[in-house]
DNA sequence: AATCTGCAGACTGTCGACAATCTACTGAAT
DNA sequence: ATTCAGTAGATTGTCGACAGTCTGCAGATT
């Protein structure tokens, strides 16, 4: 479906490992033993601590040295980060597709629409947040910027793992998921609008108000700060320095 | 002086690898065989590829399946791909550092500048890239945000590079720093000044019309779209997919 | 002369085994 | 009972060797 990033082994089984996280298979905070997935993938341990190497760059695994790796288990303070990074990225996105736009991008686009509309009658939700990747991965796309990517796809699929959470816990997804990506295009469409970035900050942020104070209305652009001095340990999810 | 990253002997080939780079003494293309690398440095492949495999997501070295790697070769796309993205993250970061902020972090901060000053009067260029970075990498830091901080590392070293680079062809580098710098400081004292996306996008902007037109004055917001259409193969550094 | 096929060398990808480290349990001392 | 040293097991980090793939050249064919 998207990246088959590396050669041969390691790069299945990434593709493996990514899809069993998602899928649920893989409980999140379950440890990943290098040896029982080399038994159980029929490969040996080279390919499977590059996989490793590379899901953790995804940031669906964290490990420690000597420790061994697990399948991440996002907190709501995870959440925001994502929702947070997610909002710079895309404004620098969709600036950069919107100077780039062809005809056949926005049909392509225009398409995924069609196939949500599909899916929303028809009660697939899994699709749905396939397609909602889809969709915005299109724009990464279009903005033409390998680095840009690069970042994007190291968040992607928490990205992901965010948007299954909402669906379980909040069900108004099929209720906005077509019309605010129409709106998106919209924005498009009017290239200069100036309220663009407002507008993603809605799109995104908002679904992050709806997993976490669900049914609370107001989206909250920076929502609160979170206590900056008394750093609790709180067992981050990455290599993130401690801020003093 | 900075992350010491992984366990043992990758990791130690990971920051003598970069430093080789960062000095020179690797020029960029220079391919870098496993073996050759693995007997220059007293170790097995094994950690040499996890090396590689880090210097790659630093954006220092490129790989292709069965083709090895080599250390990367930055073109001017590529200095104004990491200008556009670093505006982007530096944004975020400095929104957040601006809560977060503490008298010893700006004094930390302030002691950098003084630092500034003493080797822009002793003449030690390559020392002010050093502060330079050191010098976001703790704004970074205080945002206390740990996937942008990845996103971050994901181009710091590139930047370094870029800082470097900057510093051969044009040599007003000495004449602004310090006080730009303290700009920035300014900015974060008077919490809520409404132009510092502004400020920023000017000192991360600004280095990059330095380096490409030397001596023109706009620094240019988003300096033109270079070939939407028709996009030339042109061998780019990162696994970015082709924009259609 | 130009093009294609086949081979040789070098390199990366993968494998199984050994070394270093962590974890948890045992058992003695206080 | 509690604490601490010691040890056994399991797990990750590293190593050297083998297998698969690419690259360039030699020779044959048209």
């Amino acid at each position: 479906m998207d990246t088959l990033s590396r050669a041969g082994l390691s790069g299945a089984a990434v593709n493996e490992l990514r899809e069993e996280i998602l899928e649920g298979r893989l409980n999140q905070g379950e440890r990943l033993s290098e040896v029982s997935l080399s038994t159980t993938l029929g490969v040996s341990r080279a390919p499977i601590r590059e996989a490793l190497l590379h899901l953790e760059q995804e940031g669906l695994v964290v490990s420690l040295p000597y420790k061994g790796a697990s399948v991440v288990s996002l907190s709501p303070q995870d959440f925001l980060e994502l929702s947070t990074l997610r909002i710079a990225l895309e404004k620098l996105a969709w600036a950069r597709a919107m100077e780039r736009i062809t005809p056949e991008a926005i049909a392509d686009l225009n398409a995924i629409i069609g196939e949500m509309e599909f899916a929303v009658k028809s009660d697939l939700k899994a699709k749905l947040v396939r397609l909602d990747l889809d969709f915005h991965e299109r724009v990464f796309i279009m903005a033409d910027h390998s680095r840009l990517y690069t970042a994007w796809t190291a968040i992607k699929w928490q990205v992901a793992l965010f948007l299954l959470a909402r669906r379980k816990k909040v069900d108004d997804y099929h209720n906005i998921i077509v019309e605010e990506h129409a709106e998106l295009i919209q924005a498009i469409l009017n290239r200069h609008d100036p309220d663009f970035e407002r507008l993603i900050e809605l799109h995104i942020g908002s679904g992050y108000g709806r997993l976490n104070s669900a049914g609370a209305g107001s989206p909250a652009e920076h929502p609160a700060a979170e206590h900056p001095a008394a750093g609790s340990p709180a067992a981050s999810v990455s290599s993130a320095p401690a801020a003093r």
